[in-house]
RNA sequence: GCGCUCGUAGCUCAGCUGGAUAGAGCAGUGGACUUCUAAUCCACCGGUCGCAGGUUCGAAUCCUGCCGGGCGCACCA
């Protein structure tokens, strides 16, 4: 099984780089004019300095397209390729005939570290999570499809001063009342209690700071109600993931605490190689290239002047024990475009430390954020914030309102809110929007679950497994949108940008609409009958498969 | 001040390893259900691709400058 158009520009490229005398790219893409155009021989005449036309007549004559397709030059240059009816139809059903539909296991298969979702213990989980989990799941989804071995990790926010007055507060108000509380999801309630104390009562909070201490310094008793904490939250936290169809699990929890025992040989490491230095009384390392307000270096305070750690040092113990003791060679931090310099930070100084190394590559998969309707950051600080929780209840809600069947309900509903955020490009903001998103009309998830649902509804009276033969323009056009599915998959694990997949699948759905309207199917007679099934069968598998790589469920009906 | 990022149709967004007339959805107008799910489809309307230069046979795409929005810039994550 091979790639349609990677197999056409191979063969060109073997041309183009025998006509330029070095390898060239053809350059190749989907064509208005033809099924794929080949660009190449434009930038090249200039460097040989003859006619591009003239270039692409050679390259056509030394290409070996025998089998595959007929080409013309055409316009300034290009070089049209139509496919061959009977190759587009031996390449379809061989897709067909394909448990992995023509997506083959990829030939250099990494250790990929997923870091997502990441909430705080004892925090609601509000719409800032929103793109983390469902962006994160989705690259996870789609790297193991393509043969990574992936590592899911929610980096929870489980240690650090807050605990203080979280602790103080659960004692306040004794550990069974507080379980009590965190079971039932009221995250939020139980922290602005703690955060209301803190602020009021100087008495509280002096006891505050002294739980945190004491919690540091290894308490044992106070070690016990911290575990309460976050095994309640943790809980709480798999049934919002539940809700929201994200593979993660109980397992992928490594919150920072997990790194506490590591953070002083961090520093000692980085002593060593004598990167620290001391500044206003704190361990820094002063990565090239970083500069501060006042244009002088910008440091990453490894230890502060108190001798406390911070993220930093977590970040760092973090990301050398996935690189050393998780061999991981591909990280990714899938997290807000506000951390960008941090993680930059982090990666520079790993690189300094020799961790990371060239084999293995750190990457911030950034996202823009989620903004209220006054077009400003939606904060959990700032008071009003959506909590998940809310919002998905409220998506299912209003899809119930439309289908009357619960299972499908919470697809569609779920559905909308994930396609919404994996559909367009995430280096945006954008403003939080719920009629936006659950308009089930239009480029929405609901649109592809539609054209699936009426697929799998054509199925349900006949269905025979059968070779394809292509007559109608629709049919062709539906074919090679199919075998365009290996290109969509490998955009994104390159890329890490799912709204590609999802493009993809609109564009397929749109296809197969318009072969829809203009083909009868359980009209047509018997060998075009039982070949469009066969297409429908094919077009119904690449969409459920590519919507469960978004995380986004396929219904058999609506 | 420095850095990152965004600016494409009334609205929400694709397209950006430079390539043939800039594409979708929503909204608006007009059509299509005795036909496999009309949550659909077809047609029309709608764009100085923020502005100005530059490179190029060719720029929404690359470079420079400017304008505008957002974010970040030492002990909170």
């Amino acid at each position: 099984m091979t790639n349609l158009e990677s197999l056409l520009s191979a063969r060109l490229a073997t041309a183009f780089t025998a006509i330029a005398g070095s390898p060239t790219d053809p350059v190749m893409q989907r064509s208005a004019h033809a099924d794929f155009q080949a660009n190449g021989a434009l930038p090249l005449a200039r460097q040989l300095d003859r006619s591009p036309r003239e270039i692409a007549a050679e390259v056509l004559a030394a290409a070996d397209l025998e089998g595959l397709a007929t080409a013309e030059v055409s316009g300034p240059g290009f070089i049209n390729l139509t496919v061959l009816p009977e190759t587009l139809e031996r390449m379809v059903n061989e897709m067909a005939a394909d448990e992995r539909l023509g997506v083959p296991f990829t030939d250099a298969p990494e250790t990929v570290i997923v870091d997502y979702s990441g909430p705080n213990v004892a925090k609601e989980m509000h719409v800032g999570h929103l793109r983390s989990t469902i962006i994160g799941d989705c690259l996870v989804r789609i790297l193991r499809w393509a043969g990574h071995e992936v590592k899911s990790i929610s980096h929870i926010g489980d240690w650090g001063t807050p605990f203080g007055m979280l602790l103080e507060r659960l004692i306040e108000i004794g550990e069974d009342a507080a379980a009590a509380e965190l079971s039932v999801g009221d995250l939020d309630g139980f922290y602005k209690a703690a955060r209301k104390r803190f602020d009021e009562d100087p008495a509280f909070a002096e006891r505050s700071r002294q739980r945190v201490v004491a919690l540091q310094s290894g308490d044992q008793e106070l070690l016990r109600l911290w575990q309460i904490l976050v095994a309640e939250s943790e809980r709480y936290f798999l049934t919002v993931n539940d809700r929201l169809g994200v593979t993660l699990s109980k397992e992928d929890f490594v919150g920072e605490s997990f790194y506490n025992d590591r953070l002083q040989s961090v520093v000692e490491e980085l002593d060593r190689l004598g990167l620290l230095r001391k500044s206003n009384g704190a361990d820094c390392v002063f990565p090239a290239g970083f500069t501060g307000r006042d244009g002088e270096p910008f440091p990453l305070i490894v230890r502060k002047s108190d001798g406390g750690y911070g993220y930093p040092a977590t970040d760092l113990a973090a990301i050398r024990y996935r690189i050393k003791d998780l061999k991981g060679t591909r990280l990714l931090y899938v997290t807000g475009a506000p951390q960008h310099q941090h993680l930059e930070m982090v990666f520079a100084v790993a690189k300094q430390a020799g961790w990371l190394t060239g084999s293995v590559r750190a990457q911030h998969v950034a996202f823009g954020s989620i903004l209220g309707e006054d077009g400003k950051m939606l904060r959990s600080r700032a008071g009003k914030s959506v909590k998940l929780i809310d919002l998905l209840d409220e998506a299912v809600a209003r899809a119930s309102t439309l289908v009357s069947d619960g299972d499908v309900a919470t697809a569609v509903g779920i559905g909308a809110v994930k396609y919404a955020d994996l559909s367009s490009g995430m280096a945006k903001d954008y403003v939080f929007d719920l009629d936006r998103m659950l308009t089930f009309t239009g480029d929405t998830g609901v649109y592809l679950q539609y054209a699936h649902a009426r697929i799998r509804s054509i199925l349900r009276n006949d269905f025979a497994s059968s070779q394809v033969h292509l007559t109608e323009p629709a049919e062709r056009a539906l074919a090679l949108q199919l075998l365009s599915f290996p290109g969509a998959i490998d955009a994104v694990v390159d890329s890490l940008e799912p709204h590609k997949l999802a493009g993809y699948l609109r564009e397929l759905a749109v296809a197969f609409t318009a072969f829809y309207e203009s083909c009868r199917v359980l009209h047509a007679d018997g060998g075009i009958r039982a070949s469009r099934l066969a297409l429908c069968d094919l077009t119904a598998r690449v969409l459920a498969h590519g919507l469960h790589l978004l995380g986004i469920q396929a219904p058999e009906r609506l």
